[in-house]
DNA sequence: CACCCGATTATCT
DNA sequence: GATAATCGGGTGT
């Protein structure tokens, strides 16, 4: 499968997000491999102030700074790991794509493994519960996406727009009248409606 | 060095 | 629907 290219994360942070979805997630483990279809996505822009970036660069967001198609990644609420692929045009400054929800497609038994969980439907639905399927952790931080390593980002399925569907984003206090999550409508692994 | 709080999740009622 | 768990970065003293 296809990687995508640097050139593919050098847009508009909005855009890119919606680029995102149906795109393929691949995490490698010495020989565990572990893949899942994008369905989720949220947008963050460096003007924005729910952006992490917002108030300037620190050690902890410096990724989101740096080279796109790179991925940010932060620890949350003292358990879990989310992860972000660095997309933003040159005069946007900072920017990401928060990955929130994956369609599992290879792998599935290891995503078991590391979040202790059968079945299938509560592995990888949500941006801490993916990141702990896949074993996505700080070292991941920086990564480059656009290189088959231990973690890119590939060509999956073409997404129409109108399977499509976008809302408020999930989790942050402000900016709320930006409808920057975007979603493959009717997808069972969504986070939520 | 103390304090605050968050792009979440699991586990209740 | 509400809430506790949990911890490291950022900020101010």
């Amino acid at each position: 499968m296809h990687i995508l290219p640097q050139s593919f994360y050098a847009h508009d942070t909005i855009t890119v997000a919606q680029k995102l979805l149906g795109k393929q997630l691949i995490r490698s483990i010495g020989n565990q491999v572990m893949a899942g279809i994008i369905v989720e996505t949220e947008a963050y822009i460096f003007t924005d102030p729910a952006c992490h970036a917002h108030k300037g660069k620190t050690f902890a967001n410096r990724a989101l700074f740096g080279p796109v198609g790179h991925a940010y990644i932060y620890f949350i609420y003292g358990n879990y790991y989310c992860v972000n692929a660095v997309a933003h045009t040159k005069e946007q400054v900072a920017g990401g794509v928060l990955i929130r929800a994956l369609e599992p497609t290879q792998g599935i038994e290891y995503m078991q493994q590391y979040r202790h969980q059968p079945g299938i439907k509560n592995l990888t639905n949500g941006p801490g519960k993916f990141a702990q399927a896949l074993h996505i952790t700080q070292e991941l931080y920086g990564t480059d996406l656009t290189k088959k390593g231990n973690l890119y980002i590939t060509q999956g399925k073409i997404i129409q727009s109108n399977q499509i569907c976008s809302s408020p984003r999930i989790g942050i206090s402000n900016a709320q009248e930006n409808l920057w999550r975007f979603y493959i409508c009717d997808n069972e692994f969504i986070a939520r409606k």
